[in-house]
DNA sequence: ACCATCGGGACCTCCCGTTGGT
DNA sequence: ACCAACGGGAGGTCCCGATGGT
């Protein structure tokens, strides 16, 4: 049986399996050679759709960058909450959260360039990336949490939360740049040492 | 004195020069509306000259960004320097060191912008990049002794000089959002306290 | 009495079929925005059909632009052939038939800008616009019928005939500029006056 | 001397011959193919110029029909008010201004054509047509003044332009489908009959 | 009868950069 | 040093229409 036909017999099952490898496409591309540097063309060709298919799914370029940038920061904040534990103490939490940052960021280089990247990107609306910083409402808490029992400074909560997320990218540019020996418990260790009271 | 010299003193507030008044406007346009969003023509008209000037200026439109990034990070580096002492103790230099930049971020707030934007660009060449880096030797220098001497936690250098880029980062971006109450002195001391020992 | 006869009858307050559902919408949007202007997905969106069910009635966008061309000026040679009066003076008869026109004008402003409109559009073939014109026919008699009896002056048939079309398209323009205070039967009557003999 | 040498010789001299020659290829086009149908891209190609230096002189095809519309009506005004004679009686000014109108209809047969084309194009702006509609002030004043002077009937200015404009359209047609075998003096003369008191 | 999904093409826009001349 | 005029190209948009299923 020919593939092409396999893939048309599937087609309903696999509803929007075509977005998803159009995501997937654009990612790769994205990051690869930067957003302005990847026409349009080029992503629909590399995702074997035409450029309508690629125009019905997204009306336009940043749509793309939008939808792959909540994608991947709601896929993140998942795992995280996955991971966390309501029962555990407070500060137990907060490190089993480092924690499962670091192996997402080890666990997805791709999608953890691409945040990096476009992290600052004007491509990015406002609304989106409002949009993907609730999705971390739960950190929120823990780190709420944490600043009143003591475990982390008496600083404003905007504060750590910043830290934390600068932290991480630091993290993520130490692993990416292959410059460091450290295993990613010492990572986390040591970005978890600077963020706690002392 | 001649005249050369008199310029570059004033240069803040004396941009007479084509050239500086194109890097100028090329500046306020880039982080208003990012780089492939602000086309020659742009520029060239704002700064009054032709199409036919900027390009005699800068024969493309990546050494205008490059140049930009160039002189900034240059400017900063200066400064930073000008504020060191050598005969003071690494710990106070350190602190000198971080006061300094965040000074400079205060006072220089679009070039700061500038700079938060401009760091992930792939329209920066690594030449660039690495030459603006080594324009910071005094700093890595001073890292180096706050590690020996025990300041800094018996971690890689690299791992510091991350951090304190990062850390920067973070409290630029709490600057910026204004969602913070605190000093700059208050920062200042809190990003110190992350990076110190303990 | 067949529901189709019924719903012919009725057709102007109960347009329930898709197919007038969607000239309805094509009409109101091609007055506003133009033929070009307006997408087949616009219409088929604002007529709460898909693309394909447009492409199921219309095997092409012109043919809708044609259809609807055709079916109004149906509605309007069927209207003055209504008021008509074989057995009255041909004086009479003409007059007549002008005061229907601005009466159908009046009754069918939007159906009279898309006339206005459209009457030289390259996208309604010469067929089309020959099926239309013959619809004519009683009128063309009417005038000739004047010109022999001296009502009207003695010129070419055709000198009559576009005069009539541009005297009523002028009507048409003052009525609906809306800058002249003269009644229906006040601009009736000054037209059909140009046209007479004096 | 080849062409092409000259061409650059006089490059300086011919200002906008470049911009004339576009106006005059685009004439030709959008006459023949309607303005949609005409890709810019033809335009260009058969103006012998780049698609750059199209879009130097107008930045989208809408001007390039504007200013083909203005410059149109301009000259058609310019011709009028060259023929017309302050000092002769109001009758004989409003004949010859109808004359030379049909005059010029038959000097410039592709420019009335255009004429007739688009004047009802949605895609000139109002205030295109408007600024063409303010070029024809002294006709405005000559049927003015023979409406003050009972020559013309006693019926409202706007009446009367509307007229002469639809009946100039008329003229226009008739001339235009070669379906009359009237001449020019004839048609005139039959038109002038038909604004006339009577 | 109706529709979700997709194909493919072409247009306008507009950008970067060059050139000849002053 | 400066510029008007121009070249050339490519990208995003988005449109019309086809297809296969229900």
């Amino acid at each position: 049986m020919p593939a092409s036909k396999k893939i048309a017999l599937t087609k309903k099952t696999q509803i929007s399996g075509t977005k998803d490898q159009i995501l997937e496409v654009a990612l790769n591309l994205f990051i690869a050679q930067g957003f302005h540097a990847t026409p349009t063309s080029q992503i629909s060709k590399e995702a074997n759709v035409s450029t309508g298919t690629l125009f019905y799914y997204f009306p336009n370029k940043n749509l793309i960058l939008e939808q792959l940038y909540l994608s991947i920061k709601k896929e993140l904040s998942t795992y995280l909450q996955q991971q966390d534990n309501f029962n555990l103490p407070t500060k137990k939490r907060l490190f089993t959260c480092l924690k499962s940052y670091v192996e997402w960021i080890d666990a997805n280089p791709k999608k953890t360039v691409f945040l990096d990247q476009f992290y600052h990107s004007a491509n990015i609306s406002k609304t989106i990336k409002q949009e993907a910083y609730d999705e971390f409402d739960r950190m929120k808490e823990i780190v709420e949490a944490a600043i009143y029992e003591g475990i982390l400074k008496e600083l404003p909560l905007e504060f750590h939360l910043i830290m934390v997320e600068c932290i991480m990218n630091g993290l993520m540019s130490l692993v990416k740049s292959g410059k460091t020996k450290l295993s990613n418990d010492q990572l986390i260790a040591a970005g978890l040492d600077m963020l706690l009271k002392n």
